[in-house]
DNA sequence: CGATCGATTGAGCCCTCTCAAGAGAGGTGG
DNA sequence: CCACCTCTCTTGAGAGGGCTCAATCGATCG
C-alpha cells in the first residue's frame, strides 16, 4: 500500500486546521511502510531524507554517545510525528529510531517539507507546538535528574509510560510494548541492576507485576506516592 | 523609548527571510523595556502575556520544583528569543526569567502572535528552528547527566558558557556575566560545594581563574581534555 | 563599617554504581 | 519436539563519588 486513507489520520495534531482537500494534498506525498520489530527506521548520523508519522506500533528514539553508551530519548506512540530533523534545520538525524514491535510508519521526503510549509503554513505551527511540547518534557527530565533520586525517577518514568501507552488489564495498567530493565535504566540515567533491584522490591510490595520485557502497574497511586517521596523526610508539598 | 530601530535587529534569526518593510510591520507591535539586574522579566506560572527578544544583557531561565529546588534551564544571550510559551501552546510560563545584569528586552503581546504568524509564516518556521535547537541542547544535557560524572559535566558547562558568552581577556576567556557556584550547580545537577571544590582544584592547576561570580577560562583546551576524560580509564574515542 | 551574600574547606556517610555469578525464559534449528 | 543458545533478569558484595552537615572566611554594598 502506497497511498493512505485520509480518514485514518485526519485528527492527528500535525494536520490540525487542514480541511479534507488540503489533507489529501499533503498525504499524496506520503508513503506508508511496515517496519519489523527491532529494525531501525533511521540511524543517528544518517542523512535526514524523510520525516515520519507513526501509524501503528511503538518506536524508541535513542542517542549513542561517543563512548558508546546509549540513552533513550523517548518512546513514540501512534499518531506522533518523529524524525523531523529537517524542519528544525538539521541535515542528519540526531538519534536512532528503532521499532520495538512491528510498526507501520507514514513517511514524507524531507525535500518536500519546504514546499509543504509554504502551501500549508499550519504545518509549521503544528510542528512548533509538537516540538515545544517535547522541549517541556525534556526540561522536566533534566529537572528530575537534577533533583530526584533514582527511585523517584523510575517511578515517574513508569507512570508516564503507562499514561502515554498504558493498556488496561485485569490487574492494573500494562505498558503496551516490550520494555526491558535496561531500557528503563537508559531512560532514567541509572543501571539495569538498580532498576532490577527496585522493580523486584516493588513487586514484592504489590505495587507492580512484571516479567520479561513486561510491566504491569498494579497500584499506580502507590507509585505516585513513591515518586513524590522526599529523600530527607521533608513532606511533599501540599497539592495547592 | 517605545519604538525600535529596525537596523539593530534586522539579522536576528527570528526575522530571517523578512524584508525591511515586513520587519517594520512586525516591530511596530513591539516595545522595548529595561530590566534591572536581578529583576524578573516573568515568573514561572504567570500568565504568558508577552514574548521577548533580548537586546542587551543576559537573562537566566530557571525552573523551581514543587519542593522548592531550582534548576537553571539556560542563559539567554543578546539576540535570542525567549518566553515563547504562547507559540508552543502554553498559557503560562514554564520557567522564571531573571536578568543577571542590567538588560534590555523587546516584547510583543502574546495576543498578537497568531496574527503575526498568519501574515508572516516565516516567523513560525524561524521559531521552529530555534525551539528545535533548544530541544537538541536539552537532549545533550540529558545525555550528559546520564553518562558523565560531575567533573565532566561542569567542564562542559563552562566551555559552553564561554563559547556562547565568552569575552576575551588577557588571561583567557571570561564568562561575560555574573555567575555563582550555585548557578553552575543548578545547571549541572550538582551542589555548590562540589562546584566550589572542583573550581578550586582547577584554579590551583592553572586551568581557570575565578572570583566572586566571575570565571576566566585560562586554559580552555585543558578543560576540553578534562571534559572528555572517562571515569574508568577507557580512552576517549579517537576523533574520527 | 557592619551586614549580607558568596566562596571555601573538612568530616563522614550513603546511595548507587561496579564487579561477579548464576538462574530463568524464549526462540530456533535440527 | 527437544536441546541448545541467547537474551533478560536476579541477587550479593564491596567500593566510591558526591552529597549532607558544619563552620569559617572574604568580599561587596549600602
Amino acid at each position: 500500500m502506497s497511498t493512505v486513507d485520509s480518514s485514518l489520520v485526519a485528527q492527528l495534531p500535525l494536520f490540525a486546521g487542514l480541511d479534507t482537500a488540503e489533507l489529501d494534498a499533503v498525504l499524496s506525498d506520503a508513503r506508508s511502510a511496515r517496519v519489523a520489530k527491532n529494525a531501525a527506521v533511521f540511524r543517528q548520523g544518517d542523512e535526514a531524507l524523510s520525516f515520519y508519522v507513526l501509524l501503528h506500533g511503538h518506536v524508541r528514539a535513542s542517542k549513542t554517545t561517543a563512548g558508546g553508551e546509549q540513552v533513550v530519548v523517548r518512546y513514540v506512540s501512534p499518531g506522533e510525528t518523529f524524525g523531523v530533523a529537517m524542519a528544525i534545520g538539521l541535515q542528519r538525524y540526531p538519534a536512532t529510531a528503532t521499532a520495538v514491535e512491528d510498526s507501520i510508519v507514514l513517511s514524507w521526503p524531507a525535500s518536500s517539507w519546504p514546499r509543504l510549509v509554504e502551501r500549508f503554513p499550519q504545518l509549521a505551527s503544528n510542528t512548533l507546538r509538537t516540538v515545544g511540547t517535547r522541549l517541556q518534557e525534556s526540561h522536566t527530565r533534566v529537572v528530575e535528574m537534577s533533583t530526584q533520586q533514582v527511585e523517584q525517577r523510575i517511578a515517574h518514568a513508569l507512570l508516564r509510560l503507562a499514561k502515554q501507552s498504558g493498556r488496561k488489564v485485569d490487574n492494573g495498567v500494562e505498558i503496551a510494548f516490550p520494555i526491558s530493565r535496561q531500557d528503563i535504566a537508559q531512560m532514567t540515567g541509572s543501571t539495569l541492576h538498580t532498576v532490577s533491584r527496585l522493580l523486584s522490591s516493588w513487586e514484592s510490595r504489590g505495587l507492580i507485576e512484571s516479567g520479561r520485557q513486561r510491566i504491569v502497574l498494579r497500584d499506580p497511586h502507590g507509585l505516585v506516592l513513591l515518586s513524590e517521596q522526599d529523600p530527607h523526610g521533608v513532606e511533599p508539598p501540599a497539592k495547592a
